[in-house]
DNA sequence: TGTACATCAGTGAACGCGCGTTCACTGATGTAC
DNA sequence: TGTACATCAGTGAACGCGCGTTCACTGATGTAC
């Protein structure tokens, strides 16, 4: 089954990478355990890497793949909701991501940062969507909708955003992270709930 | 100068530490480049602290308690200033810190765990408070003022602490990081002044 | 169809690094008499 | 007031670890003729 030439260690070696970071983060994510994890030489890994970071950039893109699915996933669950349930599946999906896979989160918050300019494909996930594709996108359809002014698109996407980052990171491995998980479920919806509604309230303030 | 016995030599790896972590964050904090900034050798160290982790949360302590001295000084700019500034007095010191102190930020957040159960008076300020008794007193001074239903106040802290400690990680290292500084501010300001405004429109929803 | 050979993907060993931690120790300090 | 001595706070050297990266190399592959 080993063969000398691999077939695609290139592949390999970010599936273990993508394994290492979900036990334990990114910085968990060594060029030398992932070659051994694959079963080959440290030195095999340059063949395919310029260096440790191009590998751990590989492996937070996969990351965010994973975290884009968990998303596509909540909305397929019901593809004619409404644009502001949309919007909170999104949330709701993102904190559940960062709970259920802290590692990945941790990981995957690494590769989210190109979104905002230039989009990695290898961050989205089989729906065709990066995570924050899946928030830009879901604000267009309250834009649509007539529930937010295109002109608050931008201040909008931060709130949300921020909101949604910082409740994950609290709970899931910062300071809130001792709380029962139903309450962080429950307190999750509530969140979102209250910044979707303060989101389209702005339509009257602002509009 | 440099006597045999320190003086204070606990004291001085704190501030090593302390100095460490503001170039670079938490996980500069090592135990042999604290000893060798003190100038001593890296045995020296387990004298003061059982293990890498006891010094590390000293300085987290510290860290945190610089934060609530930001705070503080936001606050007696105008100690007169209604609940609801001072709750925006808060956030936006919390913001600030983070940008102007992402190492400091970072290893804070260490520390900022044990202020929910047991606070450490370590990570006070000058003015007694820790950063989290700072939200908690703000939360209060609402709550009194007929602002906020006194149980919406937790929810009410996790909405205000999930939202600025969102943003602050979104823009002081984060995704965001690129952004000019003037544009962050203004999105603080923005961000603040809806978190706030979402955490007291709750009382005619919910009261 | 069979063979020569260039290309490519790996090997295996070594480098220097900084880390946390442990050893047996010694020099400085201050207290008891 | 002077000295013996227990205590304490440091020294200095070493341990084993895992890391990223570089070296000269060799075995496997597939293409050209």
């Amino acid at each position: 089954m080993e063969r000398y030439h691999h077939g695609d260690l290139r592949e390999a070696l970010v599936q273990a990478g993508f394994d290492a970071a979900r036990e334990l983060g990114a910085d968990a994510i060594a060029l030398r355990d992932v070659t051994r994890r694959v079963g080959v030489t440290p030195r095999a890994a340059y063949r395919h890497f310029e260096d440790r970071q191009a590998l751990v950039l590989a492996v937070a893109r996969r990351a965010a793949a994973r975290l884009a699915a968990v998303i596509d996933a909540r909305i397929a669950l019901d593809p004619e909701m409404d644009a502001a349930t949309r919007l909170e599946s999104v949330g709701l999906g993102y904190i559940a991501f960062a709970l259920d896979e802290p590692g990945l989160f941790d990981a995957a918050f690494f590769a989210i940062g190109d979104m905002l300019s230039a989009d990695a494909p290898e961050a989205a996930a089989a729906g065709g969507r990066t995570p924050y594709q899946h928030l830009q996108d879901a604000l267009d359809r309250l834009v649509a909708a007539g529930d937010l002014p295109a002109a608050s698109v931008g201040d909008a996407a931060i709130m949300c955003w921020s909101g949604v980052h910082g409740f994950a990171t609290l709970t899931a491995r910062g300071p809130l992270r001792a709380l029962p998980r139903e309450v962080v479920d429950e307190q999750a919806c509530r969140l979102v709930g209250a910044i979707v509604e303060a989101v389209t309230a702005s339509k009257a303030t602002l509009a």
